[in-house]
DNA sequence: TCCAACATGTAACCGGTTACATGATTCA
DNA sequence: TGAATCATGTAACCGGTTACATGTTGGA
């Protein structure tokens, strides 16, 4: 769970609305950490029963009226408490990489018509951040948020990189693609089906234990199931 | 969901049971996808309920009995449909990075542990990667799978690319972290208290809209909620 | 002797998403 | 007129993780 603690680190910063704090959010630490409204509203709660956070009333008349939360010193405890703990590992899920590495049934064409769709949706996403990345410059002094301009500006950076090696990825897969013959292509696979599967997959343990091993040869950077997140 | 459709995936190269797949995931797809035993067992049920695979039961003495799972017609059907839809967003959860964005308040000497530590990481696992590159090249025509050798190595390639553009910004951080005064990394922040939170939230919403115009402005790729994944 | 590998599962939990509900205001 | 913004929430669902349970064999 981090949620909770993300929105501490943000609450920090000053006194938000939830509806305030989703907007926060989306412009800065997406590209790593996402939340709903409807994830948002209910955490909130449960900091303040939790003694974490204070909750005031705003009345507006236009307007619904606003629940402006603030930060308690028992929660700025928590907050450097948890900045304190080691990370938990990251989690990734990407369908498309999913799609792809079993896209060898669906012939080469189709295999590369979709990987020039997501180069195309890439490149987009980095002019975006490109675009950012001025406007951030331009408008922190406005904002009089000069202190935190380079954290945000760092996460945007974030985004731009791995976009951009993602991009790098893609292009190179799709040159391999062009260089194979079409014959591993063909749609119907497990043509190999009378050799035992035991022995192939016997040998892919072996690697994967080497791989392992050169992984884990180091320090115990970060102590087994001891993360809090 | 995704699980199933990627294990119909393993399933169309051949017969396999749980505790393979299960291995055949970590080594493959685990850059961009991973599942746990526990997970995967109700999942090959249900997939034979659906009849999309099916079960044979093979004795063994000295060991446990195995269940191995084959894919139907059905089953293959079911994947190209599959292939043929768009694939989901990416999902990423990355919890150091959250804590590196409000590390500000833990002083800069700690935010500086914290990224080397990071860095140190990261180069094993390079290392590891590197290696089980090697290996693949080594053993794939032992296997027997030199077929599905260069899609494997894709996999690897991706998680080398994506290590080195995580390296590349963690030392670019560090670069940043070493010109900024130390005065940007005050324990107590919201300084700027007094300011009014509004405005400066209605900045930053102003920054998204034009990043996300940016980013949309370009033809509808993946035609909103319309992937199932 | 003790741990890892083999092999399959169940149950509880939990973080997060989707869909639904409400209602005023402002701008195109 | 109708969509978007402001503003807050609830309920159902679901994919995935953690912990627990069981039992054999082979190697350090």
């Amino acid at each position: 769970m981090s949620l909770k603690h993300a929105l501490l680190g943000f609450l920090n910063y000053g006194p938000h609305t939830g509806y305030e704090l989703k907007k926060v959010f989306d412009i800065s630490v997406s590209h790593f950490w996402s939340a709903e409204l409807s994830q948002i509203y209910p955490s909130l709660k449960a900091l303040e029963t939790e003694g974490l956070v204070e909750m005031k009333v705003e009345v507006q008349a236009d307007r619904p009226n606003r629940k402006v939360y603030s930060i308690t010193d028992d929660g700025r405890r928590e907050l450097i408490d948890w900045l304190g703990t080691p990370a938990g590992p990251d989690q990734i899920r990407e369908p498309l990489l999913v799609k792809l590495f079993f896209a060898a049934s669906g012939g080469r064409a189709h295999v590369l018509t979709v990987l020039r769709r997501r180069a195309d949706d890439l490149r987009l996403r980095l002019e975006g951040y490109r675009h950012g990345l001025a406007l951030v410059d331009r408008y922190s002094g406005a904002a009089k948020l000069d202190r935190e301009a380079p954290f945000w500006r760092l996460t945007i950076e974030y985004g731009i990189s791995h976009t951009e090696a993602n991009l790098r990825f893609i292009e190179e897969s799709m040159g391999l693609l062009d260089m194979m013959d079409e014959t591993a292509f063909v749609s119907s696979p497990a043509e190999h089906a009378g050799m035992p599967t035991r022995e192939r997959v016997e040998i892919l343990d072996m690697l994967k234990k080497a791989v392992m091993a050169a992984h884990e040869s180091g320090s115990p950077l970060i102590p087994a199931r001891l993360h809090t997140n």
